[in-house]
DNA sequence: CTGAAAGCGCTTACAG
DNA sequence: CTGAAAGCGCTTACAG
C-alpha cells in the first residue's frame, strides 16, 4: 500500500469514464445525470472508497459547516450540559463543533477567536460573557454570526444577540422561598461581580429582599474579590458564614459555590437545613447527588442550548431576527437543603421579629 | 460597509505593491524579505485587518491543524476530565479540537468519523472502545493517525496504539482494600461487559478475589444487561444488593454506578460504610463531593490525556512509536465510604470464618 | 444530460 | 530578495 493518496473526484471521474464536474453534480445532486453514468460513478466511488474533501468544498463555496463553541470551564456542570446540548443540536443540523475551553483566560479567548476566524467557522456560540470585551468586535468585524448565552453585549452597534435566563426572577424565587420557610438572616454568596449575570443576580437579590420586607441588617453579603475555583470560593465563604452566627439561610449565586459552602458547614457539624438552609443556582446534575440534595434555581439549559442554536442558524441563513434579547424564565427546584424537619415560624416577617 | 468581503493575501499584496507570494513568504517566514517591503506589508495587513484563510492553507498543504475527539458521554465526569485535558494539550500544540459526543450510539460514531475524515483532521483521539469496531478500519484506511484511550484494538493489522490504565491492578487494589477492612461478602457491580475495560475489571476482580482467599460464595455478581444511564444502573443494582443481606461491601466498576448504589442504600437507611462499604472506580471530581465521600480507584486522567496527545503528535509527525500499548498504573484513594467507625475483624480471612 | 473553464485563497518549487 | 506559474480538490455558471 504505502503512501497511496486518497482518491479524489478526478480519480472517480477517470475510473467511471466521465468528467470531474459530472461526478460533482452526481454527488451533490446539482444536475441530473443519466442512469447508466450514475451507476458507473457509484461503482467507482465504492471501489475507490472516495470521500469528499470538505476543505476544498468549503473553500470554493466560501462557507463551512463548522461552528465554534466558547466556554470557560467544561468541568463546571452548567457548561458541561450547555456543551452537550449545543453540540447535539448543531450536529443534528449538519454542523461540527470546535470546542474552545478558555479557563476564563482573556488571552485564550483571543487566541481561540482568532483561530475560529481563520477556520472560517459558520458561526460561534459564546457560552458566557467574555472577559475580553474587545473580542466581540473582532467577531463582528469578520461578520461571523454569533450568539451569546447568559450575558449581553453592551455595545448596541455590535450585532450579537443573546439568550438569557431572567436573573431577577431567579433571585426573587430564591428569596421568596427562603422567606416562606421563615429565614431571618440571609447570606448572599457570590463569585466576583465580573459580568452581567453575577451583577443581575445580586441586584435581583437586593430588590427581592426589600420586596419581602427584609431590612439592612437581615442580609450578609459575601462576594469574593478574585475569581478562582468556585467550590473553593464557596468553602472560603463557608468560613465567613460560620463566624456570623445569626445567619439561618444562604443564597449562593451558583451550585458550585453552594457545594463549597455545604462542605465547610458539614465539617463544622452545622445541620442543613435545620440550622442553615441553602439555595443554589443553576440546577446542575450534581445538585441532586450531593447530601443534602440542593434546592436551586433551575436554568432551562436544554432549552437555552436549543434556542441559542436556533437563533444562530437563522443568522447563518441570513434570516432576520425578531429581537436581540431572548429571555427565558428560571424555576425553583425544592430539595432537601431547604426542607426543614422542624418547621420554623413560617412566613414570619423579619420586621416583626420583636 | 455592507457585504465587504474579507481581505485576502491578494488584497494585501496589492495595497503593499508586491506580489501575493511575497506576502505569503513574509507571513510564513518561508523566504527572507527586504526590510522596506516587510514594513509595507505589515502596514497593509494591519490596515486591511487581514487574517489568513486556514481552509486554503490546509487544502494546499494537504494537512490541517484540526483533531477529532470522540467520547461517549461528556456528562460523565471521567470524560469531562479527559476532554478538558486532551483539548488543553492539543491547543498547546497548535491544534483545535472537534468535539464528537456519541452517546454510545454506533450510528453516531460512524457519522462523526465520516465527518472527521472529510474534514481531513490531522488525527483522532478515540476516548473509549467504540461500539462499532468497523470504524477502526475506516480510520486506518484513510491513514488518519489515531490513539485509543482505555481500550485496545483487537485486530493487530490496524495501526491504532492505546493508552490504557492497568485494570487488573485497579481491581486488585479495590479487593485488597476491602479485604483489609474485613469485608466478608463482596458485591461486584458493573455495567454490561461490552468492552475490553469492563471485561478486564471483572477478570481482575475474580482473580483478586481468589488471591485474597475469597471463595465462590463470598461474592455476588451484579452485571447489568443493557447500557443506559449509569447512575440509574447503579440505583437498580442497589435494589439487588438490598435483597441480599449478607453483602457487606461493594466494588463498583465506575463511580457513577457507585453513586446510584449509594443513593438507593441511603434511601433505605443502610449505613455506609458501617453496614456496607463501597469502592468506586475512576475518581471523578464528584466522588469527593458526595456523602459519604467515595473511596475509589483513581485513573491518572491528566497523565492519560497528556500521554495520549503526545503519542498522537508523534504519529502525526511520522515519528516511530516504541510500542503499541502504553500502560499506566492506577492508585487507590481511600475516603469515607470505606472508613469504618466501628472496626471490623480486620484482615480476617473469610475462609476461616467458622 | 455532460464537459471545458474559471476560480476559491493559499503554498511552493523555480527562475531571475 | 521577488515574482510568474502551477496546483491543492472542489463548485458553478455556461455552452452545447
Amino acid at each position: 500500500m504505502g503512501k497511496s493518496k486518497q482518491a479524489t473526484m478526478k480519480d472517480v471521474a477517470k475510473l467511471a469514464g466521465v468528467s470531474q464536474p459530472t461526478v460533482s453534480h452526481f454527488i451533490n445532486g446539482t444536475a441530473p445525470v443519466s442512469h447508466t453514468v450514475a451507476e458507473k460513478m457509484q461503482k467507482a466511488i465504492k471501489e475507490l472508497g472516495y470521500m469528499p474533501n470538505a476543505l476544498a468544498r468549503n473553500l470554493k463555496q466560501e462557507r463551512t459547516n463548522t461552528i465554534g463553541l466558547i466556554i470557560p470551564d467544561i468541568d463546571n456542570g452548567y457548561y458541561t450540559e450547555i456543551t452537550k446540548n449545543v453540540e447535539k443540536n448543531l450536529r443534528e443540523h449538519g454542523f461540527i463543533t470546535f470546542l474552545c475551553n478558555t479557563f476564563y483566560d482573556e488571552r485564550l479567548e483571543k487566541l481561540y477567536i482568532n483561530s475560529l476566524i481563520q477556520q472560517k467557522v459558520a458561526g460561534i456560540v459564546i457560552g458566557y460573557g467574555l472577559i475580553g470585551k474587545k473580542a466581540y468586535e473582532d467577531v463582528c468585524k469578520f461578520e461571523i454570526p454569533a450568539i451569546l448565552m447568559d450575558d449581553k453585549v453592551e455595545d448596541d452597534e455590535l450585532n450579537i444577540p443573546s439568550v438569557e435566563v431572567n436573573n431577577f426572577t431567579g433571585s426573587k424565587l430564591a428569596v421568596e422561598h427562603l422567606y416562606n420557610i421563615g429565614a431571618k438572616k440571609i447570606c448572599y454568596a457570590s463569585e466576583p461581580l465580573f459580568n452581567r449575570t453575577s451583577n443581575l443576580r445580586f441586584e435581583g437579590f437586593k430588590k427581592a429582599m426589600k420586596e419581602f420586607g427584609y431590612g439592612e441588617n437581615d442580609s450578609f453579603i459575601c462576594i469574593e474579590n478574585n475569581q478562582y475555583n468556585k467550590i473553593e470560593m464557596g468553602y472560603n465563604i463557608g468560613a465567613q458564614i460560620l463566624l456570623n452566627n445569626n445567619i439561618d439561610a444562604v443564597f449562593a449565586s451558583s451550585d458550585q459555590l453552594a457545594f463549597g459552602i455545604i462542605q465547610r458547614l458539614k465539617e463544622h457539624n452545622v445541620s442543613i437545613p435545620d440550622e442553615i438552609a441553602i439555595v443554589g443556582y443553576d440546577d446542575i446534575q450534581l445538585s441532586k447527588l450531593v447530601t443534602p440534595m440542593l434546592t436551586t434555581v433551575s436554568q432551562p439549559k436544554y432549552f437555552m442550548a436549543k434556542k441559542g442554536v436556533e437563533i444562530l442558524l437563522k443568522m447563518i441563513n441570513g434570516e432576520p431576527l425578531t429581537k436581540k434579547l431572548f429571555l427565558l424564565e428560571p424555576s425553583l427546584i425544592i430539595r432537601e437543603s431547604t426542607m426543614m424537619k422542624v418547621e420554623r415560624s413560617t412566613g414570619s416577617n423579619p420586621n416583626n421579629k420583636n
